[in-house]
DNA sequence: GGGCAGGCATCGA
DNA sequence: TCGATGCCTGCC
């Protein structure tokens, strides 16, 4: 028998149903754009076993030492887990406190954002684990998302605790102390490059406590912002990817190389300012992110179109 | 085989 | 303070 609950503090209202929780859809979730928009790396879409035929998508992630399976199924997303899993872990990763609508419609005062909100309707973004966000991130200078994502595999099936999920054998995100026990030689078979020697570096900061990650989520973004581009290796970019994606602050904002291209395409040559969307700068940052890169005809590579069709085949 | 990719650090002017 | 360059690797 299902229950509805709904939490009013909370804003979610959610249905307990056997042995998964689901909510409505709406239109500020979408599995598609939050896990391929570009913030995230170990979340992957499944093929449709017999017992999903009806579900649209079925997808599942490792994350926050957890493994979860989700489903869409026609105006609902199961999250296969239970209640307590679901508002302890969930509910802070996936944003729910936080109205998606609402903040479109604030960024939605200048045309290029309010297009731009328009197009990536459904996205959300993650409050991910802080040591996995700086260590993606890292990984992400100079590299294309597929090859980002295979060197996160391999770390994980290197460095990270095995669990069985369905019937298969994933690994969780290794905790700093074991990278830090680590040589340069043992992170050879990642073929990460020269990032190889950051992460290591990463990790005997965070496991010997010089770098506090949790603490760092209750100070302010330019605090955060000023330690972790003391790490070697980490500049602004990528300290503004992890307090935006790890740390929660959603006024970060990272500009890359596509975010610089189209802030100068769009205003004019003039310098941007990112404080104009307040605490949204960083959730706005995504949403264009997003849009410029579907724009752009000159990322649709034969080899991205590929991948496309393989994985909604 | 050279260029390039969602960056960073270093060096020389 | 700014621009050029090397860095690993993999793909076109």
């Amino acid at each position: 028998m299902n229950q509805i609950k709904s939490d009013k503090q909370k804003r979610l209202e959610y249905t307990v149903g056997d042995r998964f929780v689901s909510i409505r859809r709406g239109e500020d979730f979408s599995p598609e754009l939050i896990f391929r928009c570009g913030q995230c790396f170990r979340w992957e879409r499944e093929p449709l076993r017999e017992a999903d035929e009806d579900a649209e998508g079925v997808w599942t992630g490792v994350a926050m030492g957890r493994v979860l399976t989700l489903a869409e199924r026609g105006d609902r997303i199961e999250f296969r887990c239970s209640e307590m899993e679901f508002r302890e872990i969930w509910y802070g990763y996936f944003d729910f406190d936080r109205d998606y609508a609402a903040l479109r419609r604030r960024i939605s005062a200048d045309p290029f954002t309010a297009r731009a909100a328009a197009f990536g309707k459904g996205i959300r973004i993650l409050r991910q684990d802080p040591w996995e966000a700086l260590c993606t991130f890292i990984l992400s200078q100079c590299n294309n998302i597929a090859r980002i994502k295979s060197i996160v595999e391999r770390f994980c099936e290197c460095f990270g605790e095995p669990r069985v999920h369905m019937g298969k054998r994933v690994y969780l995100f290794p905790a700093p102390e074991r990278i830090a026990a680590l040589d340069a030689r043992d992170l050879e078979p990642l073929r990460a490059g020269y990032r190889a020697a950051y992460l290591l570096h990463a990790a005997e900061e965070a496991a010997s406590g010089r770098l506090p990650l949790a603490a760092l989520a209750c100070g302010t973004t330019a605090e955060a912002v000023r330690a972790l581009t003391a790490l070697k290796g980490v500049g602004v970019k990528v300290a503004n990817c992890v307090a935006l994606f790890g740390l929660g602050k959603t006024d970060a904002f990272p500009v890359d190389v596509w975010i610089r291209r189209a802030l100068d395409a769009h205003y004019g040559g003039k310098e941007f300012d990112s404080t104009v969307f307040g605490g949204d700068a960083g959730i706005a940052q995504q949403y264009i992110f997003h849009y410029i890169r579907h724009l752009d005809s000159r990322h649709l590579s034969s080899r991205h179109l590929n991948d496309t069709k393989k994985e909604t085949a």
